[in-house]
DNA sequence: AACTATTTTGCAACATTGTTGCATTGTATT
DNA sequence: AATACAATGCAACAATGTTGCAAAATAGTT
């Protein structure tokens, strides 16, 4: 793992850091989406926060992370698919947030439909974002 | 106006005051979403903060606004339907954020397409959020 | 392996956003 | 008009995000 994470840096022209390496590693482990909470305690105190969103940011714009759309005022993360370059995201994905344990999944096999929108709007991203149950909750 | 928002907080069980009044004739004069920060700027330093945000929590426990995802940490908030009530949203629709002008438009009449989630997966609330070039800024 | 240019980090300080407790004020009801 | 209740404003605080700059780490070159 350790490779492919090394790899994805190098692929990117970012410089191998440990808090770069430290943070992707979170995101690999993680079976869903990440906030900059989770990442700061995740991380154990080893980095400053202003590390952390300088990271986050890095990732956001060499298009290895995405941003998730929320109401609740706390920007969650999530790994691109190989598609995404250059800050040019293609994840129209739907994204699934659990009301019971809090999980934010990438349901990246669900596609997003085509929508209807009025005369004169240009659709640029989709971002569907559905709450409820999640799968593990809903059999527990 | 000033009738149809009495009636509104009247309906709600809400006392009619000075802030709950200029915050809705924001909403009403509103072509789409606001943030607290339009709230706090177009009402001129009339109100406190904290009344603000505490009036906003109470307009959406009532269902009279709703809040509206978004990736760049700020709370939009929008006037729901007549359906809506004590915070039992019915606002399944698609909602459009221009990358050109920042304004919020709530798609009412474009409706949200059914998901197939995977197995478990139950949804409660789908939120569409798009992104790209309104009518307005599409047309100069 | 050592040197150097460049990038990244950590720190400090600050700005913004959101929350809570409590005394004061305003609203609704009798 | 008097009372009970709810809402507001203030202060203080907590959390989140940003910026400038010196110190440290990285990458490329010799």
């Amino acid at each position: 793992m350790q490779q492919t994470i090394i790899d994805t840096l190098k692929r990117n022209q970012l410089s191998i850091t440990d808090s770069r390496k430290k943070i992707l590693e979170l995101f690999a482990k993680a079976n869903g989406a990440l906030a900059h909470f989770d990442i700061e305690h995740q991380s154990g105190a080893e980095f400053d926060r202003v590390t952390i969103y300088r990271t986050l940011q890095t990732f956001v714009e060499k298009g290895i992370i995405h941003t998730i759309p929320s109401a609740d005022n706390s920007i969650r993360y999530a790994l691109c698919k190989e598609d995404c370059a250059g800050g040019h995201h293609h994840d129209d994905h739907v994204h699934f947030m659990c009301d019971s344990c809090g999980t934010t999944y990438c349901l990246d096999h669900v596609n997003v439909p085509q929508l209807d929108l009025p005369k004169g709007f240009r659709a640029v991203q989709t971002d569907v974002v559905v709450s409820g149950v999640c799968s593990k909750c809903a059999g527990a």
